[in-house]
DNA sequence: CAGAATCCTGGTGGATACTG
DNA sequence: CAGTATCCACCAGGATTCTG
């Protein structure tokens, strides 16, 4: 495609939301299912300010859905939104360069 | 690492080849055919500095080819290999996630 | 024209400690 | 458990200047 590519700023404006190391280890952690802040730490290494930090710019960002359940220790479910799920196939696009180039 | 999907690191480490404002940008602007370094500046507004950085790395990824003509004044023709002209499908995937959700 | 060198700033992210 | 607060280091990246 020579061109015709109108909205480079589309893309552009996707990796801001989606293209971070953080956020995409996040995001491909939470394909797994819902998990916990704890949980989520674990997985991924993250510092627990870090975690917080792109957890909530994804919350804002509609791409993850947050569940608190207030009992005696307090409990909060993140998971991935409709919006959050849709990301499959571009992850796929990109496993499948990945898998044929890296 | 994390489990279900089978390679997540694949994503991460894909991200960081691709996963920037500048080399996004500098990617799809070379989707359009070959351009010169101040044409390239130009047209992506990135400064002489990061612009120089950024096609080191993409050079060095494999992503952007370099070629150079010794005249007068110099040229140098930066195109996107094969292995970045395969990334198209995943920007247009990007691009399809974009139209239905931004 | 194509860059490299220098200087400087803001943001990202780690470590640690603390709170509800 | 789920964060927030503080401090601090590193580096991306802009502006500018200089060179082959």
């Amino acid at each position: 495609m020579s061109d015709g590519i109108s909205g480079p700023c589309q893309i552009i404006e996707s990796f801001e939301l989606i293209g971070s190391k953080w956020r995409l280890i996040i995001l491909n952690d939470l394909h797994g299912g819902e998990k916990r802040f704890n949980e989520l730490k674990r997985s991924t290494d993250a510092s627990s300010r870090t975690l917080s930090r792109i957890l909530k710019e994804l919350e804002e960002s509609g791409l993850v859905n947050k569940e608190v359940i207030e009992d005696s220790p307090i409990a909060t479910y993140y998971s991935l939104t409709e919006k959050g799920e849709s990301l499959c196939p571009v992850f796929e696009e990109i496993e499948a360069w990945a898998d044929e180039w890296l």
